[in-house]
DNA sequence: TGTATTTTAGACCAAATGTACTAAATAATT
DNA sequence: AATTATTTAGTACATTTGGTCTAAAATACA
């Protein structure tokens, strides 16, 4: 039996995924929930609250692929697991990404945050690609820089993907998979033949 | 002497800007350019008018781009023209794409419109590209439909760059060029070597 | 000049929202 | 069992918003 908050948290969610986040209301929540809106505001103060405690569950899921993928001894086969495990995440909160302007803008603190996670996301891809040149899976760069702007591009498809869809896409939640493909393909061109062998296996293996 | 129409719209461009399309009220856009709410409401009778009008403004800016890119005979020189150029009028009308989602999400007749110059500007870059592989500049596939990935990854680039720029730079105007340069660098891995010289050409010539 | 049309302001309304306050109900603790 | 703390609902309030209606003012026109 789960508790009133993550009842609540639950609810919110919903409706920011089908709303988004500034067309409801903590008194649509609470109605939606079955309790009084002054309950609601006793348990989650405002709707910063509630977005600050949906932002720590996504994040203590991307904990848990971080777990995932630890024992994997093929990085490339690492990347593909995070990217689809993470983009189905991503869909399951993408009121977050859909209203991620807007949201940060009324949320100083939580966009304080999100820009030191940013920091530590591309530490990480800068080690992984490190890794990868080392095991003659990636080139070398062509010019200056070169992976420094992938991490960019793709920070910016991480973070958007899931708007474009709900734009462009008849069925978003059949999209996933496309646009986990999509963000894979992003360091096609940097495989070495090698790399392209073991790239090429793991697309069938994950059916992308 | 501009007339009422376009103060009205400037005002709620600038606004919009400001503090994001559902945080400004048809009340607040009225006292900014000094008239009643009733005036405004009986030039554009709601936000959705006004949105449709400050969208066509965006249109006519591309389509001033596609004139002048008419005359260039460099294919390759005309992308990085428009753009530049192109990137300048996103990051004017940024609570657009800042605001995408929201917008359409309560404009069904602008949304279709959005998805129909989709499929104009995904055909567009078809042409580009498949001229650019005829002059030698671009290279042929390298697997099935790397192309179409690559233009579907730029549309996602294109439509919320800007909107990455405002969570993570510290002056996201003068990012600008920045944002410019990392989406002409989506094309590079594709360049032949022909390519790359008329590329870090005009990298030079347009300061990039 | 007189008439019609367009433009403008102001008043009013109903609905929604965040917030604060009070008191009742429930649970926990001693 | 008594008391203390937590949880809950209800009420009330000021503000904002989109929208409608009316009438005055400005403008165009015949």
């Amino acid at each position: 039996m789960q508790n009133i908050k993550s009842k609540i948290l639950e609810q919110a969610k919903k409706l920011f995924n089908d709303k988004g986040v500034s067309n409801v209301s903590i008194r649509e929540i609470a109605r939606e929930v079955g309790i009084s809106h002054s309950n609601l505001i006793y348990h989650f103060k405002d709707k910063n609250e509630l977005l600050n405690h949906l932002h720590q569950q996504i994040l203590n899921a991307a904990v848990d692929i971080d777990k995932e993928i630890s024992n994997e001894e093929n990085t490339l086969k690492s990347l593909f697991i995070s990217t689809v495990r993470g983009f189905e995440i991503i869909y399951d909160y993408r009121f977050f990404m859909i209203d991620f302007n807007s949201i940060l803008l009324e949320n100083k603190e939580l966009h304080q945050q999100i820009k030191e996670i940013e920091v530590f996301r591309f530490r990480l891809y800068e080690a992984r690609i490190a890794k990868m040149i080392g095991e003659d899976i990636f080139r070398n760069e062509m010019y200056k820089n070169e992976y420094e702007d992938l991490i960019i591009q793709i920070r910016i498809f991480s973070d958007y993907w899931v708007s474009s869809s709900q734009i462009y896409e008849q069925n978003p939640q059949l999209s996933i998979k496309k646009y986990a493909r999509l963000f894979i393909c992003f360091f096609r061109p940097f495989l070495t033949p090698k790399g392209h062998k073991i790239f090429n296996q793991l697309l069938s293996e994950f059916e992308l």
